[in-house]
RNA sequence: GCGCCGUUAGCUCAAUUGGAUAGAGCGUUGGUCUACGGAACCAAAGGCUAGGGAUUCGAGUUCCUUACGGCGCACCA
């Protein structure tokens, strides 16, 4: 049950909505002033009296219950308690039926949301700048199939473009297949890097020849390139694997090469297409952007063109109710342009292409560079980040049985959260001295948090104690747990309204500490009363599942013991 | 030059979408230590929310403006 909804039934402002003044209703700064406030000083205008007066009224015309334990008057506002027992009996027992489907919820139902990220390049290895888009749309993802979603991922592969002419140009020249095949994926982006430090007028010639072949379906260079494909695919296979991602579509650029001719019809046919300086455009010059370009001067398509073709595509296939593109803001101009052309092709449904923009990833000593060798491996950080639990656990556990799997839900669920703990629009500026960091707002704390309420509730079954709701009062550090407990279906719900997983992220963290607050203040299994201790052990179990349930959105596991 | 985004404690960031005395972590200083897991907990210090104006009962949050920083601006992706 929703409190606001609850508060707002039973008050009466004269010429104001329910439903507005449940929107209304804020969280005080202070816990010890309530649980829900009304701020009365909008009704002043309407009711042509003092906000403290309205709210002294009000107060005194409510009739308090089993929900709302007290209500009072200050300062215009309105303050209410709610009854901590209630709030329990409303929590607890729900979180423990409900076990890992607890913060799900059917409001998407009959609805599907594609969402396209990662979107590898094909020869390129990850590298940290792709982690954003990665781990965010994996979030996004499951954020949405828990809220009832059909969800379609869509790895959109970069696999078209000249640059591929390049790269089998320079395997004529410099590679071998068993060199490829034993160095992977870099191996390949090497030879890419060295053409492009060496490359005279005569290679770049070759290398758009060799591009050539490929559009023409020549059988050699198709041969290659799907080399190239396979090899980039079971590498990134791997990195997903370990960040637990997967996608239902890998339709990539060449996938919608033949679709091209349709989609320039359709934007002729709308009038839409102009010449200019020799290439096929529309014009956004009344929008203030630049043109649209659909075909260059040679006739060939663009980046651009190919996104028009996959969102035609998509709704075409899908029915999507919403499309998300989990694109740096980088390309913050190239979502504008792609969705006004949708929308000027006179297709309603423009409105729901959705350009998910993150901050941009940069080195210590400046931006990235592949050329230049300043790079930083995403296999690389990933492997430091496990190796450094791994020689934690050593430390702390060395009795533990399974330390290698532990290792990696801990420095994966680190690099994973790292990344999505902040607000997404964030530039973030990667070092190792940061990634490497396991203290204090990571998941590394929360997982702690998860094993030490583990570690009581196997206790607890070994002496064969009662674990549920009892008939006890909470008492302050309870409380705190149980309403954080209480706000994670609305955490889940507002993360995927703001396209912000970070606030999942901000909800484990929150809950861990008001888990540890508990911990530490009260016994749990030596409580007062057996009647006590079943209720400690049904809150421990609670905010374990919460705890839980959170990192599995962000695609972290939760080891039992570390 | 134009457009978009950002600027909050020494550092990295929050702030329930306009609400009351702006909160965390790291770092610093001091404490808790016979523990249901110390990868924890408590406390102190640290702020004119980049500057200035406007709207409002009320602004970190909305609008205008200045400064600084990032990104982008026609045939790359």
């Amino acid at each position: 049950m929703d409190h606001k909804t609850y508060i707002a039934e039973k008050l009466n402002v004269a010429g104001t909505a329910k439903a507005e003044i449940a929107e209304s209703l804020a969280v005080p700064p202070d816990t010890s002033l309530g649980d829900y406030a009304l701020p009365c000083f909008r009704f002043a205008k309407i009711l042509h009296k003092s906000p403290a007066m309205i709210a002294e009224e009000l107060a005194g015309s409510f009739q308090t219950d089993d929900v709302i334990s007290s209500i009072a008057a200050v300062n215009g506002y309105l303050n209410f308690k709610i009854n901590k027992k209630s709030l329990a009996r409303e929590v607890i027992p729900a979180v423990l039926e409900q076990k890992c489907a607890y913060g799900s919820s059917d409001m998407g139902a009959g609805k599907t949301v594609c969402v396209d990220y990662s979107s590898v390049n094909i020869a390129k290895p990850f590298h940290i700048g792709h982690l954003s888009t990665t781990v965010l749309g994996g979030a996004l993802v499951r954020i949405f199939k828990a809220l009832g979603y059909n969800v379609v991922g869509i790895n959109h592969l970069g696999d078209y473009g000249t640059q591929f002419g390049k790269l089998i140009s320079a395997y004529k020249r410099w590679g071998n297949r068993e060199g490829v095949e034993r160095g992977g994926i870099h191996a390949i982006n090497d030879l890419y890097v060295r053409f492009n430090s060496e490359a005279t007028e005569e290679m770049e010639a070759e290398a758009r020849e060799y591009f050539r072949l490929i559009e023409s379906g020549d059988e050699e260079a198709n041969e290659l390139f799907n080399l190239f494909k396979s090899l980039t695919l079971s590498y990134v296979e791997k990195i997903y694997e370990r960040l637990h991602i997967k996608f239902d579509s890998y339709c990539g650029e060449s996938f919608y090469i033949d679709k091209i001719p349709a989609v320039v019809e359709k934007l002729k046919e709308k009038g839409l297409l102009t010449e200019s300086q020799g290439a096929q455009v529309v014009d956004l010059e009344p929008f203030g952007m630049p043109p649209f370009i659909v075909l260059r001067s040679d006739g060939a398509s663009l980046y651009a063109t190919r996104d028009l073709a996959a969102a035609l595509y998509r709704k075409e296939t899908y029915d999507f109710d919403k499309c998300l593109y989990v694109v740096a803001y980088q390309q913050n101009l190239h979502f504008q342009q792609l969705f006004k052309v949708v929308e000027l092709m006179g297709e309603p449904w423009a409105k729901d292409l959705v350009h998910v923009a993150y901050g941009m990833v940069s080195l210590e000593d400046g931006a990235m560079s592949t050329r230049k060798g300043k790079v930083v491996w995403l296999e690389d950080v990933i492997s430091r980040c496990v190796e450094k639990a791994k020689q934690i656990l050593e430390e702390k556990n060395p009795d533990l049985e399974n330390k290698d799997e532990v290792a990696e839900k801990v420095g994966v669920g680190a690099v994973v959260f790292g990344a999505l703990y902040n607000n997404k629009i964030k530039d973030i500026v990667f070092s190792y001295d940061k990634a490497l960091n396991f203290d204090g707002e990571t998941s590394v704390y929360v997982q702690y948090t998860c094993a030490r309420a583990a570690s009581v509730l196997e206790r607890a079954a070994a002496a064969g104690a009662r674990v549920e709701l009892t008939d006890v009062e909470p008492n302050a550090q309870e409380f705190e747990l149980l309403k954080a407990i209480a706000s994670f279906p609305d955490a889940v719900k507002s993360a995927a309204e703001n396209y912000e997983p970070s606030t999942v992220a901000r909800f484990a963290v929150d809950t861990a500490q008001k888990f540890n607050k508990f911990y530490i203040d009260c016994k749990i299994m030596q409580a007062e009363s057996e009647e006590l201790r079943a209720f400690r052990l049904a809150l421990t179990r609670a905010s374990l599942i919460s705890l839980t349930n959170a990192l599995a959105l962000l695609g972290i596991g939760v080891p039992e013991k570390m």
